[in-house]
DNA sequence: GCCGTTTTCGGCCCGACTGTTTTCAGTCG
């Protein structure tokens, strides 16, 4: 079972236990052990099989939720959950996704209208039944049906990518505005987070209510969806919900501090504050009444005695012992970056050829790259045998030849077959001078089997590193089934290299397990894996990814000059 | 339900906005 299974079971439990009337600091314990199980990189799973372990080590979880990690664990399902499950009807949690329902609500809808359904909530409003019900209206009836409406096509979390975008663009515009002082972009895009819920902007203006009134004019904006005196919720046309928070300069480092998060992030800076006998709020730090610290967030951070905190970091996973000690990491910046090793050309399913590749890289200032097509189970993509291979590692040495300022790897991508044996024979790979290995097919297949397939690649000498090891396509292709811990071990004994793939659907190996990898000390490589020539423009995807790990220059093996690169391949390759 | 350099009981982050209310509960981030 993954950590994530172990999590949706205790958020969902927190839900019911929300609904039934529980005290909402126990609910809340439920969730904070959720949040603390997803964000562990090794197996809970697999932790509770060995003899030692002590499942009350991680923060937030006691005696009771480590005997209920266990149940779960070892039976697949908890006797609270399936009693609780049962004394509500099936359509439930679908309620909470309607805005402005939540427990209390949800609870009176059931216990009054008996509500069984979505169908059921839509019908009783249509009725006017909903309205008479104390504590709702006419306005909340109208509310549901708008919410069971957007409900039906609700936008998942969107990309990076699409989410920074647009958020970019219009901070670009309200910047130009005289009313506006100072505009950013803050919440979770500016925490470089690889998909965002909504988004969140934060300004300065002696008129909130002109900047205010600007945004809901921009032409990106679909619909003002509340409005208040400092801050507006809009809908973007694209479905994107947008947050902007108007604040007086003096508050503007608290606020983006408050507003960039995460919130687990900030319960924990403001619990430092109360230590120290102050209040932390979007508006400034202060003891009493009394104004400390706001205007900038160094300040705020400075005021509860920690320096300042990247960003990316913000997740409550570690970071402010860290700064506490003063060993917050100095995270790789894409600048850094000095070599690119995944990529495709027209020999497979790229679009341009090995020349323009080399051409672009070098325009971009890339120093190394290696040429990287498919291997022939991806047929798909006119993968490559041993034959066309090695013609096509001719054709690189020869634009090689050609070429001054950028070395030119002769690489592969081989897939890791179904039955665990490398698509290439050794042979052949042995002439290689960059092997990744990678899963393409079969991710769904039992983990021991995903296992034995990445141990077949792991102790293959001519392997030098596993691409995008999860195989998940965000929002639409699940991960394999991977024992991390036994992945990164093997990695570490055989000298392999692990990739971030800086596709920003795939972002593989992630955050979480990025970190885990370099505790390992493994290598890690951040790659375009690019079909094209625009392709290399996502590189600072995979970087931002790496900086959420907190990844150093020194941890990212292609920061380093082709001299030393040379040099770590060398000891691999003789 | 968790947790402890004031601790094994009594706390547990904080404020804005909405709608339904006449002073506030519920929801949300």
């Amino acid at each position: 079972m993954q950590n994530a299974v172990i999590a949706a079971h205790f958020d969902e439990l927190a839900d019911l236990l929300e609904l039934q009337g529980a005290n909402p600091f126990r609910v809340r314990a439920y969730r904070n052990a959720a949040r603390t199980i997803e964000n562990v990189s090794q197996s809970i799973a697999d932790l509770c099989v060995k003899p030692d372990h002590d499942l009350t080590e991680f923060a937030g979880i006691g005696k009771d939720l480590a005997g209920k990690i266990e149940t779960l664990v070892q039976t697949g399902t908890l006797p609270q959950l399936e009693e609780l499950r049962a004394q509500f009807p099936p359509d439930v949690l679908k309620m909470f996704k309607i805005p402005g329902l939540g427990p209390k609500k949800v609870a009176a809808l059931i216990d009054q209208l008996h509500i069984g359904s979505l169908h059921d909530l839509r019908a009783a409003c249509e009725a006017g039944r909903v309205a008479t019900l104390k504590g709702f209206g006419k306005k909340t009836e109208q509310s549901i049906l708008a919410g069971l409406e957007q409900v039906q096509q609700a936008v998942q979390r969107v990309l990076l990518p699409v989410a920074k975008t647009e958020a970019e663009a219009i901070v670009a515009d309200l910047a130009k505005s005289r009313e506006i002082q100072k505009v950013e972009v803050a919440g979770s895009c500016r925490r470089l987070k690889e998909t965002c819920g909504d988004l969140d902007l934060l300004a300065t203006s002696s008129k909130p209510e002109a900047a205010m009134d600007l945004l809901a004019a921009h032409p990106l904006v679909e619909k003002v969806l509340a409005r208040g005196e400092t801050k507006q919720r809009v809908r973007l046309r694209s479905g994107i919900e947008l947050d902007l928070r108007v604040v007086p300069e003096d508050s503007y480092g608290a606020a983006l501090q408050y507003f960039t998060g995460s919130k687990e992030h900030n319960i924990v800076i403001r619990k430092r504050a109360q230590e120290r006998g102050l209040k932390v709020n979007e508006y400034g730090v202060f003891r009493g009444e009394h104004f400390v610290a706001g205007r900038t967030e160094e300040d705020v951070y400075a005021a509860v005695d920690l320096p300042w905190i990247p960003p990316e970091l913000r997740e409550n996973r570690g970071e402010v012992e860290l700064a506490e000690q003063h060993k917050l990491p100095k995270l790789v910046e894409v600048d850094d970056i000095h070599g690119d090793l995944h990529m495709h050309t027209t020999a497979t399913d790229g679009t341009a050829s090995i020349r323009e590749m080399a051409e672009a890289a070098k325009e971009r200032g890339l120093k190394y790259i290696a040429i990287t097509d498919h291997s022939k189970r991806v047929t798909m993509a006119n993968g490559l045998d041993a034959k066309r291979l090695r013609a096509h590692w001719k054709e690189i040495d020869k634009v090689r030849g050609q070429m001054s300022g950028i070395e030119i790897l002769c690489g592969i991508e081989c897939d890791i077959l179904e039955d665990a044996r490398l698509d290439l024979d050794d042979d052949v790979l042995s002439e290689a001078d960059w092997v990744i290995a990678v899963l393409h097919y079969g991710l769904k297949q039992p983990r021991d089997q995903i296992q034995k397939r990445l141990m077949c690649a792991l102790t293959n000498p001519h392997v030098d590193i596993i691409g995008h090891p999860s195989g998940r396509l965000i929002g639409s292709r699940n991960p394999a089934d991977i024992v991390y811990e036994e992945m990164f071990r093997a990695a570490a004994d055989h000298g392999v290299m692990m990739e971030i793939n800086a596709n920003p659907q795939r972002l593989d190996l992630d955050d979480v397990h990025a970190a885990a990898a370099k505790e390992h000390g493994i290598p890690i490589v951040i790659s375009t894996d690019s079909h094209s020539v625009n392709g290399f423009d996502t590189m600072r995807y995979g970087v931002y990814q790496a900086r959420r790990a907190g990844l150093t220059k020194h941890d990212v093996a292609n920061t380093k000059t082709w001299g030393e690169f040379k040099k770590l391949l060398a000891r691999r390759k003789p």
